[in-house]
DNA sequence: TAGGTCATGAGGCACGTACCTCATGAGCAG
DNA sequence: CTGCTCATGAGGTACGTGCCTCATGACCTA
């Protein structure tokens, strides 16, 4: 008598009965399967919100008796951040597949659309119900995600993104927010102005635009004293970014601080390090990778700026679960937040 | 032909072959029940670790027939960020219905331990498997979390821990580090030193004390310029932190920066707005709230260190799941990252 | 030896959904 | 009317695990 009284959860059984209609019907309307007349499958669906029917998640991956398949397509290369997206990858796959998630990675050439683009038209409905691909704007690029969606293989963006083509969700931070971010912690680093150098890997790509955007745009609203010498591009190359702030430093004694919002970092803590001004420099860099750790705890580096690759798997990961339930549902991921670390709260 | 070879997952039948025991004593193993000897216990775990089973998930909550029970006990009062916590459970409620988890949340007085553990000894396993507490550090709690163990309900503690108790997990952020990055921060944003004062809720908090550990203990190490001043306890009030600061203002018109380690955010930002002095002051608070969230926009604060009470709740219900699998299994979680946020990313 | 306890096995039903086959009846064209 | 298509219903099995009952045989004790 002190049973606390739970409402049950609704089922297909329940469905049936408030729609007047078979358990088969009710089957056929949820999994999209033919042989329902319109005005049928309306009544199903007005008692699926009638009731408020939730599948059972659980149940149905259950019974459908076979894992959802994802396929991770990732630049390779030397770019670390990638790298560590990679690693974020194979750090959940137990944990997926106790979910029933298979997970397969491939690594693709970095900034070859081509060889992204025969990845993904190598991958049919068979094997991969869902890819999550690091998207390149180029159009083979394009044509490919389409191509896969209209297959039945639901593609996600991750990191950088395919608007206007068929991907179901792009999962990533707001790189514009992460230039103003970095340029009002630099404007408040140096409180009376002085000059800041921006170095980015290469203004083709989306990310990197944005990121000077941003960091233009709220230097130039909230921080007049600061001037801005740039950007210098770094493709992304250790060496070349060493090779230009070592420069940098010669050439500029009274250089306040410097903007890296590309990779190469390794570079850029070598020529820091090297000319023994680290720490008189304010300095901000992109991505928690393995150099940048070495430089904030140094003192090279004051302030990373971090995508969290782990919560971007993370959120990709529920995102296709919620993918694997049905066909037409708009799929929304947490979004993404930009990390800020310091040698402080390193984690 | 084409098809593409796929492991089978191991099920609980592969184990009891690879034992060589009936599934009858598997179940009993895993699930803890009574009358097994201890050398065929062993011969089952054995086999689990041999052929690499997991137990499925999905299929063991369904089998269950039975929602799992969560509750959460949140201090009520004036905190604004308690609040946020509130909020954020009931945005999961939904979500973690479709998993199976039925979510229940209280509010209790808040640093009323009597009244957290009475709420504690209300709960019995009947109704509850897993109770998640903002636990405050007094005798009466640690003793009710201990017999609640016993009792069968699992307890988790959220934002504040409680050491040595039969607590399964803790959930929340490293409060030293937090207040380390504050002073790295602040630090930086005072290149030529200046005076900083401390405001703390109550020196009574763990977590204001960790804080107030890392703040000092960083700007002790790195930045002997800057001369602290207080701290001064604003017990998380409103009013009292908006006479606190407006005093602290006028009595010293050369201050450099605050650090508000506790809450009471609305009166701080109150104070600066009245002062005519906000933004030339460098502000540091905690928690992203309403009033934080005001302060960045105006000016009034630079940055907020934030605990992220939506990843604090995901967390929670992701280790609850795990818990639901077995009785003995450790429990992790993946850390909560302290958040930093400014005007430019708010999310 | 009789009666008891205890470890283990065998088997079945249940959970909610997916997916299959087969039957039935309505509607329609010729 | 005959023969066809098509929407729908009825009912089954399966997925992997939890939980229940009952049977069996080993071992111990009086």
């Amino acid at each position: 008598m002190n049973e606390i009284e739970v409402k049950r959860r609704a089922t297909v059984h329940d469905v049936a009965r408030a729609a007047g209609v078979s358990l088969a019907t009710v089957d056929r309307v949820l999994n999209g399967r033919a042989g329902v007349r319109a005005a049928t499958a309306e009544k199903v669906a007005a008692a699926i919100a009638a009731i408020g029917f939730q599948r059972d998640l659980s149940a149905s991956l259950l019974a459908r008796g076979r894992d959802l398949r994802l396929t991770f397509i990732i630049p390779d290369g030397s770019n670390e951040f990638m790298a560590s997206l990679a690693d974020a990858v194979s750090a959940r796959a137990d944990q997926a597949l106790a979910e029933r998630m298979h997970i397969q990675t491939r690594r693709v050439r970095a900034l070859d659309g081509a060889a992204l683009a025969a990845s993904l038209d190598a991958l049919n409905p068979h094997d991969c119900d869902c890819a999550i691909i690091v998207a390149s704007q180029e159009p083979a690029v394009v044509a490919a995600v389409d191509a896969a969606s209209r297959r039945g293989v639901a593609v996600m963006t991750l990191v950088s993104d395919l608007p206007g083509t068929q991907r179901r969700l792009f999962i990533g931070i707001d790189n514009v927010a992460a230039g103003r971010t970095a340029a009002s912690l630099m404007g408040r680093f140096l409180p009376h102005g002085g000059t800041v150098a921006v170095i980015a890997g290469s203004l083709h790509l989306a990310d990197h635009i944005d990121r000077l955007a941003g960091f233009r745009a709220a230097l130039e609203a909230e921080f007049a004293g600061i001037t801005l010498l740039g950007p210098i591009e770094g493709h992304d190359e250790r060496s070349e970014t060493e090779a230009i702030v070592g420069d940098l430093l010669k050439r500029h004694p009274d250089l306040g601080g410097i903007y890296n919002l590309g990779a190469g970092n390794a570079g850029l803590v070598a020529a820091l390090e090297a000319s023994g001004r680290g720490g008189a420099i304010r300095v901000i860099a992109h991505e928690l990778t393995e150099p940048t750790r070495r430089g904030l705890k140094s003192g090279a580096i004051d302030v990373v700026l971090d995508q969290n690759p782990d919560g971007e798997i993370r959120a990709a990961l529920a995102a296709a679960r919620t993918l694997a339930l049905g066909d037409n549902r708009i799929v929304v991921a947490d979004p993404i937040e930009i990390g800020i670390f310091l040698r402080d709260n390193l984690r």
